[in-house]
DNA sequence: AGTACGCCCTGGCCGC
DNA sequence: TGCGGCCAGGGCGTAC
């Protein structure tokens, strides 16, 4: 499933594609898509002509910036941003819900098999208070005594990483991998969290967040980059999906628990 | 305020 | 081999 890093490294796949370029048409094929704003005719015109200035990140969310406008896409658990020179690459499928043709050359596909994404047209000046997302965990911004702060809840840890509106970007697989990091048992209620625990929690999150643009993603279930290839970081999961196995740390074995309707997985001796 | 639950959706997996 | 049933899971709405 996409999370920061995912959406970060298609971003940066995708930049170099789509910056400055005029969208020439744009189709959306399932209506789904736009549920949350507007309808696939509205999202086709407001895209047609218009040039790609930026292409930001937001938590999950990719932000094209189209100047008065801005396409915000995000994708759900199952969603895909595909590229493809004419004739090359991706070929639409069944799952393939909608695609940007650009003037001169290149498509851009968005493929989506359980139609969770979604894709919508914001005023750029509302887009930040639209999604309401919280603080960025790589930016500077996201200093220790802004980590304690959020942690001032009564809810347990896992779940509050979870809350977008808190901290963006981080899903399942990262706030597991980031937990075990930091040695902190996910269902440790956040005000209990120590100074200490909350530093090494916090260089947990940037580390894990770091390490899995580094190695281009997790490809659990269907995640695939903008050229179609899987990401690497699976194989350096501590926790996630390993339950039942020997944690490489103590070899005690991983444990998985249902926590916030979410699967979780921790290992119940490093983490306290 | 925190937590649970259902819903959306569909491939994959299990049991028979 | 085939088929019914169940599950995962991000985010949101609703209920307690």
């Amino acid at each position: 499933m996409p999370e920061l890093p995912e959406v970060e490294v298609i971003r940066r796949d995708l930049l170099p594609h789509v910056q400055g370029r005029r969208i020439q048409s744009a189709k959306i094929t399932e209506p789904r898509l736009t549920r949350r704003h507007g309808t696939p005719h509205g999202v086709e015109s407001a895209l047609f002509g218009r040039r790609v200035g930026a292409l930001r990140r937001r938590g999950k969310f990719f932000i094209f910036d189209l100047g008065q406008d801005s396409l915000v896409v995000r994708l759900g658990m199952t969603g895909q941003l595909l590229w493809s020179e004419d004739g090359d690459g991706f070929r639409p499928d069944q799952y393939t819900h909608a695609h940007l043709v650009f003037n001169g050359r290149g498509t851009l596909y968005y493929r989506d098999i359980r139609k969770f994404g979604e894709m919508f047209i914001l005023p750029t000046d509302s887009v930040e208070g639209t999604l309401g997302v919280g603080v960025e965990p790589l930016d500077p911004g996201f200093a220790p005594e802004v980590l304690a702060e959020i942690c001032q809840a009564a809810t347990r840890i896992k779940p509050l990483l979870l809350n977008q509106a808190k901290i963006a970007g981080i899903g399942n697989i990262y706030a597991d991998e980031a937990l075990f990091r930091a040695r902190i048992r996910p269902t440790r209620r956040a005000a209990s969290l120590r100074q200490e625990e909350i530093r090494a929690l916090r260089r947990a999150i940037r580390q894990v967040l770091e390490a899995g643009i580094r190695h281009r993603g997790s490809s659990i279930s269907n995640y695939r980059d903008a050229c179609g290839q899987p990401g690497r970081f699976v194989a350096l999961h501590r926790v996630y999906h390993r339950h039942g196995e020997s944690c490489f740390r103590c070899g005690t074995l991983i444990r998985r628990i249902v926590l916030g309707q979410r699967g979780t997985h921790f290992c119940p001796t490093c983490q306290r």
